[in-house]
DNA sequence: CTTCGTTATTTCCGTTCGAACATAACGAAG
DNA sequence: CTTCGTTATGTTCGAACGGAAATAACGAAG
């Protein structure tokens, strides 16, 4: 199993997008409900909302818009704004990973070999 | 003032280097001294030995040779594989950063204007 | 107007993290 | 053999973080 890169961009203001959020918008835009994404992140329904909110607090505009009752009960979605976001942090982590491979491979080589397993 | 990337690399075990961990690596190497190399960075001596001994255990040989007693005290310094990690962390966060600048503008874009300071 | 599933919000609590503090060990120099 | 500054290590405390649970609000469908 290959190393894994993780990026966070902290902006001058003191905010910062990192996997957790990210995951959560891909999550978000997935499934159309913050319970149904902090189900499959494992994590609370509490911590996925102050996200969001969060993230609605970050950017120009709100990246989730979500709606109360209704047949379902409600549910969330993207903004067009949340989508932007979210394809660019895609696009930076893939670019990032790309350009750092050869950084990490060194890295990896570094390390120990595995205590061996019951092979 | 830009936003700046922070790079974790997680390896398979769950062991992972990070910007903190990095800068006291360069921190150690400048001045030759973990104490002031902690002092440096704001953290306490013992935060700060308690991520050479992380290091030192993650790969293959230790990255830091610290010694006790003597004319100053003692003092401390990276070894070969020591070096190398920090070349290669330094690099990866470079080849990162240089990749990710395109994406990193798009977010940046997509963020709110400063409330207006006291021009 | 009752039901239902989701969003929204509060309170409480255990865990983790790191700072602060206190000591001990060490070894070259004087 | 005393001094001195650093490494090495343990202990204690407060803050921050996040989970769990409880409750309210909401609105379309039946």
């Amino acid at each position: 199993m290959p190393p894994r890169l993780r990026l966070r961009l902290h902006f001058d203001d003191g905010a910062f997008i990192g996997p957790g959020k990210a995951d959560l918008l891909a999550l978000i835009a997935e499934t159309g409900s913050i319970s149904a994404a902090a189900a499959r992140m494992g994590m609370s329904y509490k911590r996925a909302w102050s996200l969001v909110e969060v993230l609605n607090a970050m950017f120009s505009g709100p990246l989730v818009a979500s709606a109360r009752g209704g047949a379902h009960g409600g549910g969330a979605h993207l903004t067009e704004t949340g989508h932007r976001v979210l394809v660019a942090y895609t696009a930076m982590q893939a670019a990032a990973e790309t350009a750092a491979a050869p950084a990490i491979i060194d890295l990896q080589a570094l390390r120990p070999p595995a205590p061996l397993s019951s092979t």
